[in-house]
DNA sequence: AAATAGTTATCGGTTAACCGATATCTACTC
DNA sequence: GAGTAGATATCGGTTAACCGATAACTATTT
């Protein structure tokens, strides 16, 4: 599904407002590994680009109101996507942390 | 997050023997409109020589042995990077069916 | 001010996921 | 057996998501 990570991104900022390394640290949470920066940066600016997200002085990102739209919107489609997601993951007890 | 397509066929086909227009007819379930032909079957051929499907005479697709456990490696993943998915979609009611 | 460490960013390349157009292959109907 | 419909498959092209290497920028420490 593309569209996953920029979602995983929007996701985030609609919680706080994180710069690019914090942002790295939650990806690194979720899977393990930490993304490269060949992936994460052109994500960051793509989505800035497209007005989803802006950055302050100090280099941390907040979402925009169209970013807000554009969350929410996409949340509808993966949750769509992901209707039984429940199952597919029964298997392997996650982390709910 | 890439794979993720394969993911759902595999997915799909762990519950069920499936032909590649049922499992089309799955995906369109899931994201509204239905994956183009040049979407499903490379990946369904990519799969399959990758040795974690095979088709019988009728071109129904089941799971090997290998897809089994790619499947179950893949969900630990999955799993962990959508730990908080239930937080994600809580916005959006999702069809539970 | 020089050095270091961490962050931000770009570059070039690969693979997966998408599309629509087209072609072939089945199977059913007439 | 010819035609049609649906399923399977390939082709060429685009974008997103990945990588590692490298460069530039920032801040802190000495």
């Amino acid at each position: 599904m593309k569209g996953f990570l920029s979602y995983l991104i929007l996701w985030n900022l609609s919680k706080e407002s994180m710069t690019g390394a914090e942002i790295a640290r939650d990806l690194e949470n979720r899977r393990g590994i930490k993304p490269s920066p060949g992936t994460l940066y052109p994500a960051l600016k793509t989505l800035r680009e497209k007005g989803l997200i802006e950055a302050n002085k100090k280099k941390a990102y907040t979402l925009t109101k169209k970013g807000e739209d554009e969350l929410k919107e996409a949340s509808k489609e993966f949750s769509n996507i992901f209707y039984d997601v429940n199952d597919m993951f029964a298997c392997c007890i996650p982390d709910s942390s």
